[in-house]
DNA sequence: TAACATATGTTAGAGATGCTAACTTGATGA
DNA sequence: TCATCAAGTTAGCATCTCTAACATATGTTA
């Protein structure tokens, strides 16, 4: 997004013996670490050096792509809550609109997220907002937002998003948010859970939608 | 809880001028220093450094009374969930009981922590779990839960806690928790929005209790 | 009451971390 | 071809967590 891809990666160079001075796309691969490290370590004990060795660079070159350490951190979940968005608009495929089924089907991607993803997820929405804000994040979490209000005004036959919509979506927001959390914490991701998960929030869609 | 408090705190000792060797109660006075820190800093950026300056003594005092720093932010926590439970007891003073109103009240007293004390909220369910995993916190948790259960058995006119019942618990759970997150991530906090909140918890509760 | 054992402080310091300053490398374009 | 500049490097400071070794008060016991 920034700039086009200039030079391949580092271990893909042909003189095999030789590091290259240049890595390539250094800023990918820190931003891949950090992700990885986040999910493995957990967001609190993340820090800049292992990233910096898990990309094989010095402990100062991340800081010619990224202001400090929270703007790193700020880049991963970046690109997490694009495959958020992502995985949502694909699972809305194939689902008839209007129906309420298009509101779970959301609803099991935000549970999923957190389940696959829990640093991420718990870097964005664990509130660390006081270290982690940046503009472009809110104004993706807008649009995240919007998918659900403009499902849920098509469920309840509403040409636009009313009062009352948005007041459902919210209700329905929460909801999810909390089980994430809750799900998430008190190891109840199971596999298996899943059917279960699904009847749960077809439950809630139809006491919120009614 | 450990032993009786011997000494009064060293600011109050007579000779004013001595600053005397031992402090007095030096672990109760440290995860006050915790408690104020992680809400003044946030939780990610607290210092056992910056605790010991607070208390007055030397960095590697807090040693004698914790592991580590994982358990000072333990021990804060610890007493902030003996507060929410406190405060959600005293809530219910006064409601009748078997009414809805009771449930609402319980949720208000969680929103209302998680705003008040935004800090050791985050501590305790945003996510620090891996670090963070004192038993007496889950059994605390259990009991809070356990509050929320046997209002709304009442409510639902059930003399034992059913599955349905634990059902609508955790649903109003999710929702509540959820919202407390929301709130706080979005300055939703505003005063005056508190009746808008109150409000909110009704339509809930009497969705979830139907 | 003297002396010991223990709890609770202290100082010193090792090792990790975040970040900056100053230097080096090598790709790019005039 | 060579100057420029982006993107690396090394060196080092300030800070942090935690440990080891030492110091001091408390209270127990001979």
């Amino acid at each position: 997004m920034t700039s086009t891809k200039k030079f391949e990666e580092n271990t893909s160079q042909p003189t095999a013996g030789k590091k290259a001075y240049h890595h390539g796309d250094l800023r990918a691969a820190l931003i891949e670490a950090t992700r990885q490290l986040v999910e493995e370590k957990g967001p609190d004990s993340f820090s800049v050096s292992e990233a910096c060795r898990r990309a094989g660079v010095s402990t100062a070159a991340p800081y010619k792509h990224f202001k400090d350490k929270t703007e790193m951190l700020s880049a991963a979940v970046l690109e997490g809550m694009v495959r958020l968005r992502g995985n949502m608009l694909a699972a809305l495929e194939g689902i008839p609109e209007g129906s309420p089924e298009r509101v779970t089907a959301i609803g099991m991607e935000y549970v999923a997220f957190a389940l696959n993803e829990p640093g991420i997820f718990r870097l964005k929405f664990g509130g660390f907002t006081d270290r982690i804000a940046d503009p472009r994040l809110e104004e993706g979490g807008q649009q995240s937002f919007g998918i659900l209000l403009s499902e849920v005004a098509k469920c309840m036959g509403e040409s636009e998003v009313t009062e009352d919509v948005r007041k459902r979506s919210f209700l329905m927001w929460s909801f999810v948010h909390g089980l994430s959390f809750i799900l998430r914490d008190h190891g109840l991701a199971d596999k298996g859970k899943e059917f279960e998960l699904h009847s749960l929030l077809e439950d809630v869609s139809e006491r919120m939608l009614r």
